[in-house]
DNA sequence: TCCTAAATCCCCATTTTCGGGGATGCGATA
DNA sequence: TATCGCATCCCCGAAAATGGGGATTTAGGA
């Protein structure tokens, strides 16, 4: 018998995959969670075999979540779950320490399949999201060590841009000089391979940096 | 006994919806869809009460169907679903003919109370989403009207802006002068109420204008 | 200890944006 | 018909961003 969690800030998709699930007598859903809080209580209170997790929670995401939960938890298994099939993400959500990475919009068969792998220890992706993967590795190689981190003030800074301050406002409002907003600028601007401005905060939105 | 027409485009959530549904005897889905298409050439196939449509598709997507729907088949109900508890958002569903509107992150008695009004004839907003189209209208009403729709041309400026092209290289692409794409940053600055091109992209994105 | 990354600061030339102004033609619609 | 929105085009000056260059300090890891 296999103990699922099931985390997703939706009710209605966790309602649905519950009664999907109830009727696989070798699977049973022992709880719920709406973020990565609640996850980590949960497995904290109770023996959990897999996580059925919602990449895009509130309060904590289910990447920060997988994190703290291989620290934490090493042997509850972290199976994601998305509408995303975006290489950057999955790649992120695999580095925190998912096992698998299902699609929301796959079937019931590719879910039942997925627990079934991860059950036994296995990782599990589904075709799409492994020819995702695969096909990023090969053209991007280059592009990919170069997407670096942000540091924590660069993050700062990229707020600020993105909520429309001028180099000399951010500078006020972060109380440094304009040269170190404009230095941070040039290095976000390199770091998220963009050539102005525009293409900065919609490369930072794609990378999922801001919002 | 309602006949049910479910449309997302993730088929985990129809899969899910259908397990949840298939308890109520009173209530039967006829069909699936997983775009607005889909869901216009089931309804010129079959006859439908309720559609619980996904705002969020590919293709066409649930504002769009329920427009088109609502001219070919006013009969045919329609219960927008979707993540997004935002008020421009909602209001844009119910303008296209949506009788109502739940949030995913509710739970099932919310949805069979809203299938079950819906039936009657009446509409149906949860507690949440009425809250925030109430508070939108008191709060925002002068900006409201500014919020004005952009035109096609506007929209293109607005995408090659976002993709870091110079006013030079769109005015290039699309075979117009450069003072004429100025003329619609400057529009687009205005409609959007953005004091430069980092906010008009950040505003962009957050009302949905692009991506 | 040495090395590196991060954060800070400075200068300067070129390009682009920003925010005013104004103008024409066209098609819809009131 | 007359107005209105849209798309097109034009000019200009002030402000900001862009893209080079260089620099110091501090904190942390190898």
């Amino acid at each position: 018998m296999t103990r699922l969690l099931l985390a997703d800030d939706h009710q209605l998709f966790v309602d649905g995959l519950k009664s999907l699930l109830v009727d696989e007598d070798d699977l049973c859903v022992v709880g719920e969670a709406s973020n990565g809080h609640e996850v980590l209580e949960f497995c904290d209170r109770e023996p959990v075999d897999i996580v059925i997790m919602d990449i895009n929670m509130p309060v904590m995401d289910g990447i920060q979540a997988s994190r703290e939960l291989s620290k934490k938890h090493p042997s509850v298994k972290v199976l994601g779950l998305s509408m995303y099939n975006d290489r950057d993400f999955i790649s992120d959500v695999l580095k925190a320490g998912a096992l698998g990475y299902v699609l929301k919009n796959t079937g019931k068969e590719s879910l039942l399949k997925a627990i079934a792998t991860l059950r036994s220890g296995e990782s599990y992706l589904s075709d799409e999201v492994s020819k995702t993967l695969l096909s990023g590795f090969i053209r991007h190689m280059p592009y990919e060590q170069a997407a670096e981190k942000l540091s924590d003030r660069e993050s700062e800074v990229l707020e600020c841009i993105a909520s429309g301050l001028t180099t000399h406002e951010i500078a006020d409002k972060l109380f440094i000089s304009k040269n170190t907003v404009e230095t941070h600028r040039k290095n976000l601007l390199y770091k998220l391979r963009a050539r102005n401005t525009a293409e900065l905060i919609t490369n930072a939105y794609k990378q999922r940096l801001i919002q």
